[in-house]
This record gives C-alpha cells, structure tokens and sequence, in this order.
DNA sequence: CCCTGATTCGC
DNA sequence: GCGAATCAGG
C-alpha cells in the first residue's frame, strides 16, 4: 500500500479528529499503527499541544512564524464514538439488574410511563434520558445457575472501567445503576471476537434452548 | 498486560 | 519517503 492522495487525507481527517493511529491503521488497512506514526510526523502533523515546551533550537527561522493558528480540538478530546456498540449487544444490560444490593430503583408503581422517570431517584443524579421502558430481557431464570453464579463471583473482580476506558478486548458487561454513580463496566479480557468476557459471554448469549420447553 | 505517540535508522 | 523496531509513558 501506498500513500495515495485519498489515503494521506482520510489519515489527515482522522488524526485531527482525535483518532489514534492504531485505529486509522485499521481504518486505512494494509499499513501499522507505526507506519501511520511516521506518516504523521512527515506531514508535520504532530501534536505537542502546550505551547510552550516548544524547545525549537532553531536559531533563525525566517520565514515561517507559524503563529499559534493550530486549533486543536483535542483538548475536548471528542474521540471517536465508544467502540462498546459493537454488535448484537441487545440482551446485554438484562442480568446487570440481577444485582440485589439495592436500595429501592424504580421498583415503584408506574412500571409503564417513561413520562415521568425520575422523581422516584433519590436527590441524586438526573436518571438517564431512558427512552424505552427496557428491551427484552430474559428473566433471571433462564439463565442456568452455573453462569449466574460465576457472574457474580466474576463481577467482584471486575476492573470497573469507564465507558471511554473500554476497548475490544475487555469486557463491555455493565454493572450497577447507569443512573447513579453505581455504574461501571466489567473490563475483564473479553474473549476474542465477543464483546464479553467468558462469564458474562455465558449470560450474555442464550442458545435459546431452555425457553423452547413451552410445551402444552 | 493492554494501550498511546515519538524516534531512530536501514532500506 | 517509508515503516519496523524501539523507546517512553499511561
């Protein structure tokens, strides 16, 4: 591969789009996170952001002042949309309410009127938009007690990452209340190619056998 | 361990 | 100019 016109501009835009060069790597496909590294600094794209530190032993550089006209958005660090919406992800936040630990949610009258969601919240943090009144999710039931059990044993180990501290390899398992500060997400090494980790891959995706029994 | 960008240097 | 290897850091 070489760098064509097309390719040095989807760098140009991703890099000051905040992207790393590992994932402009991947995005440009057949060149490395290094080989986009060297890419950037040839094209005189490097960041150093704070100014001052800008030890340029240059004695007498006339032409060029190169004022201060470099707007880097990176300060707000924009970062490209969490990669956490990877794929069928769907049934996911389900099992994350088998947490018991907790004082008194939602579980107030008016299970159907996401009208008027908050109120029941302690003064805490504004709930969450919540649009929809919760996707399906397959009752704690369903779920064989072997996996149920090691989620929990697992989600006592649980890394606790952020959303922005997620990657492809850790698991994207939420745990806790999105609407208080009891919210995090699992982040153990997720098994490759599934957005969970092994145990939470065991609740996660149902070979939907057990609920088949339906029989009458 | 995973990741990040920065730099070097043979090609 | 290119980018693997390496470095330095989180």
């Amino acid at each position: 591969m070489s760098w064509t016109d097309e390719r040095v501009e989807t760098l140009k835009k991703m890099w000051a789009e905040g992207q790393s060069a590992s994932q402009i790597a991947k995005e440009l496909g057949g060149v490395t996170r290094n080989a986009v590294i060297g890419k950037v600094h040839r094209l005189g794209l490097s960041n150093r952001v704070g100014g001052p530190a800008t030890p340029e032993p240059k004695p007498a550089a006339p032409a060029r002042p190169e004022p201060a006209a470099a707007p880097r958005p990176e300060a707000v660090a924009p970062r490209a949309a969490p990669q956490v919406e990877d794929e069928p992800v769907a049934a996911a936040p389900a099992a994350a309410r088998a947490e018991p630990p907790r004082p008194a949610p939602a579980a107030a009258p008016t299970p159907v009127q996401p009208a008027a969601p908050v109120s029941v919240s302690p003064a805490r943090k504004q709930i969450v938009p919540a649009g929809q009144p919760l996707p399906p999710q397959p009752s704690a039931g369903e779920i064989s007690p072997e996996a149920l059990a090691s989620v929990r044993e697992v989600e006592k180990r649980a890394r606790r990452l952020t959303l922005m501290e997620l990657t492809e390899r850790t698991c994207k398992w939420p745990i806790g209340d999105p609407a208080t500060d009891d919210f995090w997400f699992c982040g153990l090494g997720s098994i490759p190619g599934k957005p969970y980790c092994e145990a939470h891959v065991g609740v996660a995706f149902q070979p939907m056998s057990a609920r088949r029994d339906r029989r009458r």
